[in-house]
DNA sequence: CGGAGGCTTGAGCCCTTTCAATGTCTGTGG
DNA sequence: CCACAGACATTGAAAGGGCTCAAGCCTCCG
């Protein structure tokens, strides 16, 4: 797990892009914190225990998805190393109906009850996070409007256009290509396609140069096209 | 404007829904607050100016929407009187590209610098507020799951269930019937489909007898049989 | 009374889905 | 070392849900 962060560098990091004092991080810092270390596949948040807590990506990639009565699944969000995963799992019962890894990785949670001590104490630190949720609420909104009026084309060149941004921010990127760890059949259900679909259209993208792949690894070729074709403008992302 | 609420009576509810204390309520009824009056059209946001505020709906509806450069529009959210309308507009600019009035209402907003003030000494405060902008991406969540893995039918089915549910409880519903002041190229808009299209599913849900409408009241006759169809659960929905 | 916005309806097309089969890769066990 | 299984990727053919285009109608309002 090269690419693995402490808790230390997620408090810092996050104390850093919300400008929060030393004192509101070393708040942080002083929380207990529990680590778990997961497989592909494995749920992060157990539905059947109700304990409220609020949990981090420390390592690997998860998704958050909604089941349908009739067996379809939409993947809201896919979480990156350095993202939240459960923050509003700090009020209520999850929104999702699963949270599962999409790679081996390390997830680490704060329970809700310490949690809300320090919040208590320390607005600004309460302020970082229900900005971090207004920004989860950002995502959603863009990805609505992009499975809402997107053509599959555009749908799919948008998703790689955010993981590429988002990727580069947690330095997960070696220059051109970055890994982005789903199957076809999960862009399909992020995307709000078939995987059969997304696979013609990965084609056709790979065709038209835009972008290539090898694996799971996508290299883009013609980043200035791929934005064009997503109508993709990275300010939802809330960075700088 | 008989449904139009006070000022005093929104701080009031949100401070009975978040089990604010007596001292919080009293910090929030103590912020400044501009009411403004809106036709039908106007625009809410401010666009140009980049003052920071929070404003609610006092009587009225009102949508926020993205568009695409193709021209394309995408409302993401519709707001109903006693909703906040731009609530992480406290952080940054707008996330979406326009937020209109459906209906004449009234609009009150508070600066983000004297809320901030109050947020500073009063946790609980913003831990509501916090809790909404929560409620609000988990709507837009529900949102992603019904445009990207619902038919028409079923979208739509969604959209009536919602609002029958928010407007039922701010009390906007004589039993039977409620008001939706949204257009069919909005309810388009809103669902990720064409106007002509949601004709014709109106039309269905008229004929199976799921539905009655009279201009823009929408009567639901057949409430389980809606819900079956729209595989609704208002659980998303952070009521009760 | 005229115009504009909204609603309705029809016909044909097309993007995406569905169904189905084949190919590829990787790990596993004989 | 090969056979085998399983998950994933790929491809083709056909069907369909929703879109586009276009026309007609209704209703409100100046």
């Amino acid at each position: 797990m090269s690419d693995a962060i402490s808790t230390k560098g997620f408090w810092t990091s996050l104390a850093a892009k919300n400008g929060l004092s030393q004192d509101d991080l070393e708040a942080l810092l002083s929380l207990p914190v529990r680590r778990r270390n997961l497989g592909a596949g494995a749920s992060v948040a157990r539905n059947n225990s109700p304990a409220k807590s609020c949990s981090f990506l420390l390592s690997g990639f998860a998704y958050a998805s909604k089941l349908l009565r009739d067996g379809a699944r939409q993947i809201v969000s896919v979480h990156v190393p350095g993202d939240f995963v459960t923050l509003s799992g700090v009020f209520e019962a999850p929104i999702v109906d699963e949270i599962r890894m999409l790679t081996p990785g390390t997830v680490a949670s704060v329970a809700a009850g310490a949690l809300h001590h320090v919040l208590a104490s320390h607005p600004a630190i309460q302020t970082a996070l229900w900005r971090q949720t207004a920004i989860d609420a950002s995502i959603f909104s863009e990805w609505l409007a992009a499975i809402g009026r997107r053509d599959a084309q555009s749908r799919v060149a948008h998703l790689l256009c955010e993981f590429a941004v988002r990727l580069r921010a947690v330095g997960l990127t070696n220059g051109k290509a970055f890994d982005l760890p789903m199957t076809q059949a999960q862009l399909a259900d992020a995307t709000g396609l078939t995987a059969v679909h997304v696979n013609r259209v990965l084609n056709a993208l790979r065709q038209t140069g835009l972008v290539a792949t090898d694996k799971r690894t996508i290299a883009i070729n013609d980043w200035p096209g791929l934005v064009a074709l997503a109508d993709f403008d990275s300010a939802y992302l809330g960075m700088d």
